[in-house]
Formats: structure tokens, C-alpha cells, sequence
DNA sequence: CTAGCACTTTACGTTTACGTAAACTTCCCT
DNA sequence: AGGGAAGTTTACGTAAACGTAAAGTGCTAG
């Protein structure tokens, strides 16, 4: 074999450092159906990539029916025209929004930037007073 | 006069599009304390700034504790060189968060990307399909 | 056989970030 | 003077995203 071919609930909660409540909660809101033996659920690398999916998008701050939307996109279910027309759009607004926070991001790097001068500046001015005492 | 020198709540809450209530909220979790003339909150372009800060905060997912963090990051207030150096880390910890986030939208745009073109291909399918009941 | 671990469902609890309604006050306008 | 428009406080309500406890099932190692 070459890629293990299902995962239990708990060793993808290990994986991914989410709990299993987080996992089945996910189920709850449609964004997973894994398969069944019995009562168990059992995951396909399928599942575990939607997984992956939710949880980059929570790092970014998507609701997960926001999430919920992305993951659907990649599966052209639409069948007509008219859906098609409004995935390409969703997909070009979730662009815009993608580009608005890598606007964000560049500005909290400066906003990093300068807190470690001040706070490098304010280290020195430490440093100097220490040696004012020491001479 | 060069820039307008105060705001008031409603002015504020037109220019981000949020409700004056969210204005104040903030206020009632310390991000924001404006001056006040009798009741009535008097803002300044500093305050304005904080406001911009925790939306630009917000796009990213951030929460308001961490949005706090952020800002206060800007007055070292702090003294001595403990807190000096915990802040560095806080700022470090925040650039890695930054780097994570951009590795996800690049994630995100090729997912797009990927989505995209399985529209389009859809849509080729389509007008073939019409093509096909023409001729 | 039973102890223990991983899994299950059900259901109430919790935090965050506001929404919404009620009941004022203040100011401005006609 | 009277009535909006915009401000205020107080307080209960709500959606999202789980946490947490209770009570039960199922396998497996000793």
C-alpha cells in the first residue's frame, strides 16, 4: 500500500491538534460525511483534505459556511448556466477578499516592525541607564 | 484647520460601516476610551486609528483580545526588561502567525484558481451541448 | 471475564461579538 | 413650544463554534 486509505476519528484529531467534538461538530454542519462501519466513522483522504480545507480557512478567519462555499466550489455540481455565472462570481469576490487581507497582513508587518524598534529602542535606553550606574 | 480634529460616534460608524453600538462595545472592552463633552463620546484621529486597527484586525480573524494585543504592542509601556523581551516574543509569535496566514492565501488563490478553470470547463461543456442541438 | 480505551449520542453550558429594545437626555429646527 | 435626530445607559437576546458532562457501545489485552 502506499497512502494509509482511512483514518479513525482520533488519530485525524491528533493530526490536525482539533478535538473529536470539533470534528463531529463539523460533520454536524455538513462539511463532512464520512462513511460508517456500525456506528464508527471512518475517514478517506478525501475527508482529511476537507479537514485541512476547514481548518486553513479558520486561520484566516472564514465562518466554516464560508468555508463550506470554498470547498464547494471545487465541485462543479451546477449544472446550468446561471449557477456557473455565480460560482465564478463568488469565486472573484473571494479573490477580492483574499487581496484586501493581503493588504492587512503587509500593513500589521509594519505595525510589527515598528512595535520592535520602539521596543529595541526602549531596551537600549535599559542598557544605557545600567551603565550611567555602573560608572 | 488641516484635518478634522474629533468625530463623533455616528461620523465614525458611517465612515467603517459598523453600528455605534460595535463603537461601543469596543469601548466597554478597552480598546477604545474616548474623551467625553458632558455624555457625549468626542473621538480623536487617534482614536480613529485604534477603530481601523481592530477592523483591520478582524478581516484577518483576529479576535478583539488579540487586536488589543496588537495595539498596545505600539506603547511600549513596558519598563523593564522582562516585559521588553516578552513582548519581542509576542511580536515574533505574531510575524510567524502573519507568515502562516499568507502561506494559506496563497493556498486559497490556487484553490480559486483550480475552481475556476472547472467552471470554465463546465461552461465549455455547455455551449458545446448547445452547439450540438443546433447542428 | 472484566478493565480499559476509543468510539458513540444527547444535551446543556460557554465565550465572543455584537443585535435589539426600552427608556431616557440633548440639541437643533421650524 | 414641540418634535425629530442623534446621543446615552441598561439589559436581555442571539449566532457561531465549540466545551463538557453523562451514559452507553464495542473491541482487545491480560
Amino acid at each position: 500500500m502506499t497512502i494509509k486509505q482511512t483514518y479513525g476519528i482520533g488519530e485525524l484529531a491528533r493530526e490536525f491538534d482539533v478535538t473529536t467534538r470539533t470534528i463531529r461538530f463539523y460533520e454536524d454542519q455538513g462539511l463532512l460525511s464520512p462513511r460508517r462501519r456500525g456506528q464508527t466513522r471512518i475517514y478517506t483522504p478525501a475527508d482529511r483534505v476537507v479537514l485541512k480545507l476547514i481548518l486553513r480557512g479558520k486561520r484566516l478567519g472564514f465562518s466554516l459556511a464560508e468555508s463550506r462555499d470554498l470547498i464547494s466550489l471545487y465541485q462543479p455540481s451546477s449544472d446550468n448556466r446561471h449557477q456557473l455565472d455565480a460560482l465564478l462570481n463568488k469565486i472573484s469576490e473571494k479573490r477580492e477578499q483574499l487581496d484586501q487581507q493581503l493588504r492587512d497582513i503587509q500593513g500589521m508587518r509594519e505595525h510589527l516592525d515598528d512595535a520592535e524598534l520602539r521596543a529595541r529602542e526602549a531596551m537600549r535606553q535599559l542598557a544605557d541607564n545600567a551603565e550611567t550606574f555602573k560608572e
